[in-house]
DNA sequence: TAGTGGTCTAGACCACGAC
DNA sequence: TCGTGGTCTAGACCACTAT
């Protein structure tokens, strides 16, 4: 609820570090202007260099300060508001909500890459891609249909894999522990058949999440998620500078 | 499109840097292995310990990592997919794409909290609140309406506040550069009022994003901003651990 | 007890920017 | 030239963990 519980360094950084988070909650240094230098903070703490220069340097990792070689430290510009949201596995989302999970695979095949596929994965049109559609149950009421394509070359087995088994979400995260891409949320109107297979109640809107992922700049997978607007929120925190980076403590 | 293009530290630091990152992509270390420790790691790269311990605790800071006095440092368990995305001033959005923004004030007045205000805001139920409504428009189409709700006891000046001349959001980005908060983002069957004001398709649904905004642990404002589905889309990038603590470099 | 990481010092050389 | 931050060293003491 506070801020960001970061392991706080104890000691004399704690102090420094403490003092020039003072200094900007407070609004005694404004945007850009530029903070005591290490000299100054080393009189002001009886610190050694190394010691204000750490305790700078994290905080400007942090992202609230920024640090110029040859002119000083600055107070970094405020970043606006910045969502985080955790984008996870639907399955642990509904088995850690104590509910039961079932997948029903509505269609599954290779097919030749289009020229728009093509154009995304960077592969040669017609190139196979593993064309993948489940709808996803929470207690037996469906709440995701799942449209995914992944390239078979960069993720070996995915072709052969049975979500039912695993989720491609986990398979990837398995194999590609440390995904980058891009992700959009959308609300749309379903076309018919999701509408159906959703079970959505009359003119109900959904909630669209796609996302690409990629690995050393390789198009993995782009999933298209469709939720009926009853039955999802993405829900994130606004982040101060320097975010979690806190490891995974939850 | 890369990674993230955070400073990386020259020299040796960055070897040690790379050194570690390298074994986490290609797998060698597993998710709660234990990596080398800082006297293995001084030995391989003939680096004095505080160069080694400077390398590992940025990693660490980022997320990579987890270290354990006592024990050694291990590979931190990956996060799922994180989305990060920014929430900016729509007005700046839409003059930032060269637009024309133009807003109407629907309503304003300062009202008594209800009991589900003053729970959030924790006040006194019946204590002020400012209640205001907008419709924004870019180049004269309905493109969001907002509808917050502020408490001016700790947003000072606030109530005084033409919107058209300087958004709420903006105002508050002023005296709280620092914000924290959640934000949730819904599909919704806009009620008839808003169908009317942001000129709706028949059926079309809107995005909803609610974003409760805090300073020191209170609440200052609450906005439901609602667009309409075919004008507006939340995009973000999915974040390897450590995010984009870089500053502000765009 | 031995090994780990957390913190700190008092030096050092360097690259950079302003004057 | 002077002050800035970037990097590095070779020590040190401490708290913690496992054996």
């Amino acid at each position: 609820m506070a801020s960001t519980d970061r392991p706080v360094p104890a000691g004399l950084q704690g102090e420094i570090r403490a003092y020039v988070l003072q200094g900007l909650a407070s609004g005694e240094w404004a945007t850009g202007e530029r903070i005591p230098s290490e000299t100054e903070l080393m009189a002001r703490f009886g610190a050694s260099r190394m010691t204000v220069h750490h305790a700078l340097k994290a905080l400007s990792a942090e992202g609230w300060l920024r640090r110029v070689k040859g002119l000083g430290t600055f107070v970094a510009p405020p970043r606006g508001h910045v969502l985080q949201a955790r984008l996870l596995d639907i399955r642990d989302e509904i088995t850690g909500r104590g509910r039961v999970h079932s997948l029903q695979l509505l269609s599954r095949e290779l097919r030749g890459a289009s020229l728009q596929d093509a154009a995304l994965f960077a592969v040669e049109p017609g190139a196979p891609l593993l064309h993948a559609v489940a709808l996803h149950r929470e207690d037996g009421r469906p709440v995701q249909v799942e449209d995914r394509l992944v390239d078979p070359a960069r993720v070996p087995g995915v072709a052969e894999l049975d979500p039912a088994d695993e989720s491609y979400f986990s398979f990837l995260m398995r194999r590609f522990p440390y995904p980058e891409g891009q992700a959009a949320i959308r609300a749309v109107q379903p076309p018919p058949e999701l509408a159906v297979a959703l079970e959505l109640g009359p003119g109900e809107p959904c909630l669209e999440v796609e996302r690409v992922t990629r690995a050393h700049g390789a198009v993995l997978t782009v999933a298209r998620l469709t939720y009926p607007a009853s039955r999802c929120v993405v829900t994130g925190e606004i982040a101060p500078p320097g975010g979690w980076a806190k490891g995974a403590d939850e």
